[in-house]
Parts: C-alpha cells; structure tokens; sequence
DNA sequence: CGGACTATTGAAGACGTTCAAGGTATGTGG
DNA sequence: CCACATACCTTGAACGTCTTCAATAGTCCG
C-alpha cells in the first residue's frame, strides 16, 4: 500500500553486529525501533570500548540526529533488528502527537545519560549493574515486554562490561554476587527479578 | 528600555553557591549564561556526589528544560553568576537564528554529556582530568574567554573530583602529576596549557 | 587575627584489573 | 546427528590504581 510509504517511511532489517549507523557521517535516516535491541559506543585506540546508549524498542535511534549534528559514533545491532526507517528531521508540526512524543523521548533519553554519569562516577561495581538491570526491566516493561517479573536480556557480560565501564571478570563475579543474594536471576538471555524493592535497595539515590 | 524586556527577558544575578533550579521542580526560566560558571548534579545518599553537567558562559542552563520535562537535579553556581532569564520553551518559531543556535547548544550538550560518559567509563584518572582541561579552555576559548593559551579555572579540587568521579585527594595527585610533567600549569584558578597538543596525548582517542 | 574552606602529604587498605587457564553453550557443515 | 569451531562464561592468583583515614600547611575573607 503506498499510503503507508510517508514521507519515505519504510521498515527495514539489521542483523546482529550490523551497523544502523558509521560514526563521522550524516546519518542518513532515524529509525525508530520494534523490534531487537542496538548500541552506540565509542572505541579508544587501544581497544577499550564504552557503550554510550542502548536503545530497546520503542526508542528512536538516535534522537540527537534531528538536531542537526553528525552521528560522532557508531550504532551497531546487538541482536537482529525492526525498525522503520523517519525522515531524519524535527517531526511535522501537524503531527502534535508524534511530535510531543519525540521530545519526550528525547527528554528521557537525555535524563537517562545524566543517570549513566551518576552510575559511573559514583557506584560500585554492585551499585552499577544493579542500576543497569533495573533501567533495562523497566523500559522493557514500558514497552509492553516484560512478562511478570522476567524480560529478555540479551546483552552478554562483555557489553555488560562495556556499558558499566568494568572488566567482563568482574562483570562476572558481581552478577555471581547478586545471584547469590538471590536479587536476581540471569540464564539463557533471560533476567528475572523476584524483587524489584531488594534490588532497588542496592543503591542509595537520593531523589 | 522596555524594548529589552521581550517576553519576560530580564537580567538576573546569582552569588556563588545560590541555586538556579532545585530538584523535581519544573524549572521556571531557562538561563542564558553570561558571566561566570553553574553546575548541575546529583547527591547519593550517603554523601556521594556527581556533577553532570557545567554550565559556562554562553551555555543555556538548562537546555533540556525546553523539552517539557522537570528539573531532576540542581544546578548551584559556582561563581558569582550574571544570566539572561528566558521563557522556558522552544525560541520563537520566528526568531530562525536563535531557534538554530539553541537546537545547536542542545546537541553540544549531549556531545559532551556522551564524551563524559566514555572518560568516566574507560579513561584513568589522568586521562579524565586531561580531558576536562582540555573541554574547559576549548570551551572558554569558544566563548572568547581564553587569553593566549591561558583561562580562568574556578574549579576547586574538590568540584574536580566531583565531576571526574575520583576523590579529591587523588584529584590533588594526579594534577601534581601533570604539572611535574610540564602539560599544564594551575593556580590561583588560573588555568595555562603551554602545548595543546601534548596534553592531548594523554589520553588516546578514536575518531 | 581568627575561622573556614582548600590544598598537600603519608601510609595502609580495598576494589577492581590483569593474565591465564579451563569449562560451557551455540551454531554450522558434513 | 555428530563433530568441530567460535564465542561466551567461569575460576584462581597476583597486581595496581585509587580510596580511606589522618594530620599538617596554605589561602581567603570578614
């Protein structure tokens, strides 16, 4: 149907590791995720790897394009992706709606960076992946994908390592840690958290 | 002149350690920063804290209050502070210049707000107080406020390590460290780079 | 001049890293 | 369906960066 081809509006597939986006580029379109899991990061020239940004489905990737800038990092596919492909630019005005939710989620996105900064200066090595786990369950739940008290989790403990700025070891034993409190339980990409108080209360935040 | 007083535009001051915003408030004015510097952060119980964002002259403080969202964590001067008090919301659609200028500022933000997060997450202590002296007199350079190779540098060593997440007496040792190795020279808040280029060689980044 | 905040120094200890090895899952092709 | 390769996970021991605690000196400002 072509009416459903807006403005160039089309869905398109990545496959795990497939790039959505090459860093020092004008990103060429904003996709806004169904379905898969993708990351932004930035490499050090040694090897050492920071994930800047997750985006689960529901999220658009990445909300800063529309403000005119380049993509200064690559954005690379965790698992295979759906996602339909915007015009890269501030949402039609006639577009009320869909122009108040982009902000909003550009709004969110931003407060969840400033929160990232908080984790990694502050917390414990126990404080960050509780942190970490917590965020991922509720934007899964906002998004319609948890189921009880579990949602998928498909992240490995190496980007695990790379989002809470650890080793992939030690990433290891503090799961090994939280398990062993019995605040979570993490097999086969699934995450399950029969308390979400207990592990809430790992952290201290104030506000 | 009421022709200055544009739509509640109006100078305002603010001593140093008085706050422009406080948390879970919706922010009432947007501040265009004029002179002197304004931080954002957010304390963990138990005392801990983290700046997330600096606010220097020619900064909006803070530009994603426009967005719709609530103030989730103070912004306390850091200097004496002289401001611009703004409506808090998109500039006028009118007023294209200063709509682009903003959308600009924002996107800076996130920039840095994202590079921040690659120091505190992968960068040794070292690199991360190089590369917070190296986006401070950029930044003041930009705003035409470096002098030669030389700025101001209010920062105590304390608001230092709140910002790269490593205490103060580390902060203290580490900055001996790049003075003794000739890279920078600091004090009485007085910032001097005698090579740019060497103090970018600390730390090593891609891209 | 006195008080408070900031900077500096030393010594001991903790948290996380590094290196290295072995074990477990997952997928692919024969 | 099994064999094999690759990636991921787990474990141990030694090490290093950064922290913590504590005490002293310096600076700013009323």
């Amino acid at each position: 149907m072509l009416s459903q081809v807006v403005e160039g509006e089309s869905q398109v597939h990545f496959r795990m590791h497939q790039f959505l986006a090459r860093e020092n580029g004008k990103p060429e379109a904003l996709f806004y995720i169904q379905e898969g899991w993708a990351c932004r990061y930035r490499l050090l020239s040694d090897g050492r790897r920071q994930i800047t940004a997750l985006y689960l489905p529901g999220d658009y990737c990445d909300p800063q394009w529309v403000l005119g800038g380049v993509s200064s990092q690559p954005v690379v596919a965790i698992t295979n992706v759906r996602a339909l492909r915007l015009p890269c630019r501030i949402p039609s005005r006639a577009d009320f709606d869909g122009q108040h939710a982009f902000w909003k989620a550009l709004a969110g996105m931003i407060e969840r960076q400033t929160n990232w900064l908080v984790s990694l200066g502050r917390m414990t090595a126990l404080e960050r992946i509780a942190h970490l786990l917590l965020e991922l369950f509720d934007r899964m739940r906002q998004a319609g994908l948890a189921y009880g008290q579990q949602c998928a989790m498909p992240l490995t403990q190496i980007e695990i390592a790379d989002m809470t700025g650890l080793t992939p070891v030690h990433v290891n034993r503090t799961l090994q840690s939280l398990r062993a409190r019995e605040l979570i339980e993490l097999q086969s990409k699934w995450l399950r958290i029969p308390e979400l108080s207990a592990l809430r209360d790992v952290f201290a935040m104030t506000g």
